[in-house]
DNA sequence: AGCCTATTTTGAAACGTTTCGTCACACTCT
DNA sequence: AGAGTGTGACGAAACGTTTCAAAATAGGCT
């Protein structure tokens, strides 16, 4: 059971294979008779040609990388379906990596995606020196998502944490809330870090103190969004709301709330980054600070093809490099006014 | 900036790049000597090998794909995780598509997948039809994940459905209840009809009767869930318990629920297919029948290896070809006696 | 020393495409 | 009739590997 190859098809259609190739590529050039004899072999064997052989020769793979750190994040996953979405109007197949949070994971799968020869990468970093290290040193087309560097420079399109962060604590703020703690994300990336000085800066607007117990800091993940609730929630005086940065960091937090037997919203309320189906279906239903996740995915496969194609005519880097999404506020039922009587 | 190839490796190292290719396979027979000045040659050029130009040779990619209908759901990113996991410990790398639940773009995918020569393909179909004909026409080594067609015999694994909704079925008759509704899915596929099945045999062994109106069709999907719920709640003898078949259509049943402003369990219970993070950390906490995501992922690429060398080798087909697994029923609080009083 | 064998090393032919330069052919024009 | 000019078809050389058969080297024996 051998697959068939132009060959085949060129002795079936009694033609060169170069012109087995122009027809196929449209190229043009070819006579309306061997064109029809081509078309019938093709048909006849139900050809598909070898993308690797091809890409083999074109240099191009019309293929891109995109890694990310948790698969089962549904913020990532919509990410991924904007992309998948621009990318199959625009030709290009994916290859999807995770790398589960890990470092060494990510080096592995950048690895492997450039041994691949994908045209870009899309990069979600789980360990932000790693791939920059990496792709830079190699030239890679990319472009990171989601996560940068404080202050990295490089091509990427990010949510406005600062503002995101800003909008949520204002509101808080605005419901008469005065003990307001916050779980923030891993500082060492941009959404962790904006987030948390978006809700230090509302907070200074409006005269209110940033207390050492109100401010945990988690890991994005679950588990830190559990404890960092727990020791919340068990402070002497506990916080009337809080700003969870993650949406695992939240469900991890309501966990606590529901362990703890307080109640949501009305002795704590809770507003979080990142929204999802979830958040609109239970009690209570959770009041968030939405990304654009969708819009995210599909402006990223934009902007990347845009640098495959500088760093193929090997043009000068375009200026602005940097898209920045506007977050949206949520507000469902799990903010509401403080409790009268402290808690 | 061109990348090295094994023949700048070559002349760096004064060898021949048969010599090259040698030390990098391990294929031994190269003399230590060589085998030093080829190692540092490798290192000092930072080489990588090609993979396309590799896999063309050998007539092997090392690389499955693995195209499922809806990457948002919760419950494929966590078999995905699985066959990742499984994949990398094997030196696979894995080509994820996304179907979108629709018939053409997982015909697409597979042409891509097939063009690509994949080793192999997961899949878990959003058309029956359309995908096992295709791929079994190319015979291509294949295996379907959750989804297969009613009787069908190619190599799959799947959760044991009925199994699972009759264990469900019959918990929610030992609470007492007499009225028990559900929303099935897709009857084309086994998973669909198998847990319309078992919620039947619960029934009929507890001499309840199947009422029509308590029997919903849905389509996996949240607006599915949504809509057949609110027709069940809005019915003159509303069931006190509903079975819903996925994930999405419970959550869309909640909304509905919370929609009515019913009260769950205290009015009806609900009892879903699929369990989830969420599920367990909002109110009320869902009762759910939890598939084994993980392990399906891991079984899956397991024996899609081994159909792999199966077709290598052309040997005769296995026989046991599907694995069936067990789903574990894990009650929470979104079930329990019914009302005294008819609601 | 000469011959035979065992071990390293290498040249060259694939793998299945695209593409470039050349060739053959049919026209048109002087 | 012969030269010039397109146009359509094709042969062959890549792309970067692996691999096989053949060449080169080293070693052991009479």
């Amino acid at each position: 059971m051998r697959m068939h190859t132009i060959h085949d098809v060129a002795r079936l259609a009694r033609v060169s294979i170069a012109t087995v190739s122009a027809v196929m590529n449209k190229k043009g050039g070819v006579s309306p008779k061997l064109t029809e004899r081509v078309e019938k072999a093709l048909a006849a064997l139900d050809y598909r040609p070898h993308r690797l052989a091809r890409s083999l020769k074109v240099r191009r793979t019309q293929t891109i990388g995109i890694v990310i750190p948790d698969l089962t994040n549904i913020f990532f996953a919509e990410v991924v379906r904007g992309v998948e979405e621009e990318a199959r109007g625009l030709g290009y197949a994916i290859i999807l990596c995770d790398s589960n949070e890990d470092r060494s994971q990510e080096l592995t799968n950048l690895d492997t995606l450039h041994a691949w020869r994908v045209d870009g990468v899309l990069l979600a970093a789980a360990d932000i020196q790693a791939g920059q290290d990496r792709l830079i040193r190699r030239r890679f087309p990319m472009v990171f998502i989601d996560r940068i560097a404080p202050g990295a420079e490089g091509p990427a399109v990010i949510t406005d944490n600062f503002d995101g962060a800003y909008q949520a604590t204002r509101h808080l703020i605005s419901l008469g809330h005065k003990r307001i703690a916050t779980i923030v994300g891993r500082l060492e990336f941009c959404n962790g870090l904006d987030r948390l000085e978006g809700f230090r800066k509302a907070l200074q607007e409006a005269g209110l103190p940033v207390h050492d117990d109100y401010l945990k800091r988690g890991n994005f993940q679950f588990e830190s969004g559990y404890q960092r609730g727990l020791e919340l929630l068990d402070l002497p005086s506990p916080p009337t709301a809080i700003f969870s940065c993650s949406n695992k960091m939240t469900l991890g937090l309501m966990s606590a709330i529901n362990e703890r037997g307080v109640q949501c919203p009305d002795q704590v309320s809770v507003l979080g980054f990142d929204d999802f189906d979830w958040a609109a279906n239970f009690r209570p239903r959770l009041s968030t600070v939405a990304q654009p996740t969708h819009l995210m995915g599909q402006e990223a496969m934009r902007m990347l093809i845009e640098e495959i194609e500088v760093f193929e005519k090997k043009q000068a880097p375009r200026e602005k490099r940097i898209v920045i999404l506007k977050p949206e506020l949520r507000l469902r039922d799990s903010t509401a006014a403080p409790p009268k009587s402290p808690a």
